[in-house]
DNA sequence: TTGTAAGCGTTATCAG
DNA sequence: CTGATAACGCTTACAA
């Protein structure tokens, strides 16, 4: 009907009162009549009318939204995290923006920037490549910033954190192998993630060492940067997994599920029975994970969790409420790629 | 520094000019000196200027943001779709609010609503049950809305839709398993999914008829809604398969890909070897089908394509020009979970 | 070329 | 209890 959307100037003139009075009926305002406010609400009602959060964000200072910046939301990694993010966005009635990066953080920063012009009320960054490089063009901003498993190469203090323990993931994954009778063990990493990579590669020497073993260096193989850029988690699994292999390892623990199954085809195309001839543990749980042959044994890392805990610190700061990083300790989840170590000899 | 943001009249103060002055330099409006805007511009940078688009939106009627609702962020489908409308989006300098209404009408509506007061310039609603029992809340809507898959039982002729032909997708899987010389073949649809199951179930029917092939009921069965609602796809695959292979077929097409690796679990666990005693076909190919043993026969459907056409769609809205719905064309890829019928007779 | 003033739709501050 | 009036930060006639 109507071209245009009506406006509390339209009900109060409807109504014959003031706009401020449709403001305070809309409310609850205590300082009002039942009457008119029932008249009012009413009549709101009947007219159709919308509350603009536009102008109200103008006049508030608060504009219910977080942005949500990931390197990739198509990555079952990052689309459960934005759910649990989403989730407990919901539950306050705030609505989230969503951008990627894609592991640029020229761009990440960029992204952080518009939200930021959009006057979102905080932002949660995830896998933030973020560096100390950058505070000068952060420190203005005057929102609560949560990052998610941050992978600056040095620790980002200026911001609140939620992250896992790689290492203790790591760690776990080595020692699971360990347990098995498994002494000839490698690492199959990735190149474009800074952060965890070193501290999974760390973890992984630490086991090693512990146990009393070396880590020669051709047990450990990185897929260089560009080309896990290109091809994609899983191809850099299936092209690298080989180089491991000719290292002499018996068991492989592989940066991530998506590696683990790269490695998982190759040994498929190279004839090599998983765990038989060789164990694989990879790192998240994801679904694949599941229905794969054989399943995967893997680190879980709780990312529905994640999003929800970033979010809750998020509304948390907002509401002036003291919160703490949060460092997640994630465990093993023992599936059918990992067996125990035959020796050479029988 | 400031405790507050620089806002153009800080700027003005500073240039002892205007706020006009400052608001046209901004915008390299031809109406201003040339001197004037370079030395506006290069002290709104030294002040750290960052124009505020909730003031901006409330006087130009444009928010430059797109509301998008799908039932569930962390399905791949909509995870992919996300991730091609995202990416358009950006292009346009687009924020895009992304929400998930769990497949719950009211729900879903709610979500439109929220995006509605938030003055989105367009909204995209994926799988929308939004029926014609909803016009009156919706007709008042003033943006573009654009329907991706839209799973209300009536078509919905409110709205703009982006879609792909399930009924053709469902026939050339059956199709595709009558040239491998099957002849009783299953559909194992999800009782959810209002409108596209009905669609494949009848591209599948079509496809039998036409070879002259009757559909007793035992070939079909549908898993009820709330199942699936609780379980998930591929537990309700898993569950009802059995229900199937008693019908005494000998290929199912799948409602999609996750109902596929349920039934191809069921059928592991029945000790069936696929293709060889039971041919599957899937819809939708997600990544999960190249991953699982043997690699799925499906259905393709273009789900990022489908994701920045819709974006594409609103865009072209708004630009006042004109759009088409869209009604894609869903292509056979054929892997290993398929194979040639052999007689029982053999 | 620049400035003044009005207005976008709200909420907040005061008087009545 | 209610209503003017002034903000919020910006864009855009209309004047100078």
């Amino acid at each position: 009907m109507s071209q245009t959307r009506v406006s509390i100037k339209d009900i109060a003139r409807a109504a014959g009162v003031s706009h401020t009075t449709v403001s305070r009926a809309l409310h609850d305002n205590p300082l009002i009549s039942e009457k008119t406010r029932a008249r009012i609400q009413d009549l709101a009602r009947e007219m159709g009318y919308i509350p603009d959060a536009v102008a109200q964000s103008l006049q508030t200072r608060r504009t219910g939204t977080i942005g949500l910046v990931v390197t990739s939301i198509a990555d079952p990694f990052f689309s459960d995290l934005i759910e649990g993010a989403e989730a407990v966005a919901a539950t306050s009635g705030m609505s989230i923006f969503i951008s990627a990066s894609h592991n640029d953080p020229e761009r990440e920063i960029e992204v952080v920037e518009t939200f930021h012009r959009r006057r979102v009320d905080g932002i949660i960054v995830a896998a933030s490549r973020l560096s100390n490089r950058y505070t000068t063009r952060l420190e203005h901003i005057r929102v609560p910033v949560v990052l998610v498993n941050q992978q600056a190469e040095e620790e980002q203090t200026l911001f609140y954190s939620v992250a896992v323990d790689e290492c203790q993931g790591a760690r776990l994954a080595v020692e699971h192998l360990l347990d098995l009778g498994h002494r000839r063990v490698g690492y199959l990493g990735l190149g474009n993630r800074l952060r965890s990579n070193q501290q999974r590669l760390e973890g992984y020497r630490e086991a090693l060492t512990w146990a009393g073993i070396q880590t020669p260096d051709a047990w450990t193989v990185i897929a260089p940067l560009d080309v896990v850029q290109q091809e994609g988690d899983v191809a850099a699994g299936q092209l690298f997994f080989p180089q491991l292999l000719d290292g002499g390892i018996s068991a492989v623990f592989c940066y991530n599920d998506r590696v683990a199954i790269g490695s998982l085809m190759a040994c498929r195309a190279l004839n090599l029975a998983v765990p038989q001839a060789c164990s694989l543990v990879g790192f998240d749980d994801i679904e694949l994970a599941h229905y794969v042959t054989p399943k995967l044994t893997t680190i879980r890392q709780p990312r529905r969790e994640m999003g929800e805990l970033a979010m809750q610190m998020v509304l948390d700061l907002l509401d002036e409420k003291p919160v703490e990083n949060q460092k997640l300790v994630p465990v093993l989840v023992q599936r059918e790629s990992t067996g125990r170590h035959k020796e050479e000899g029988l």
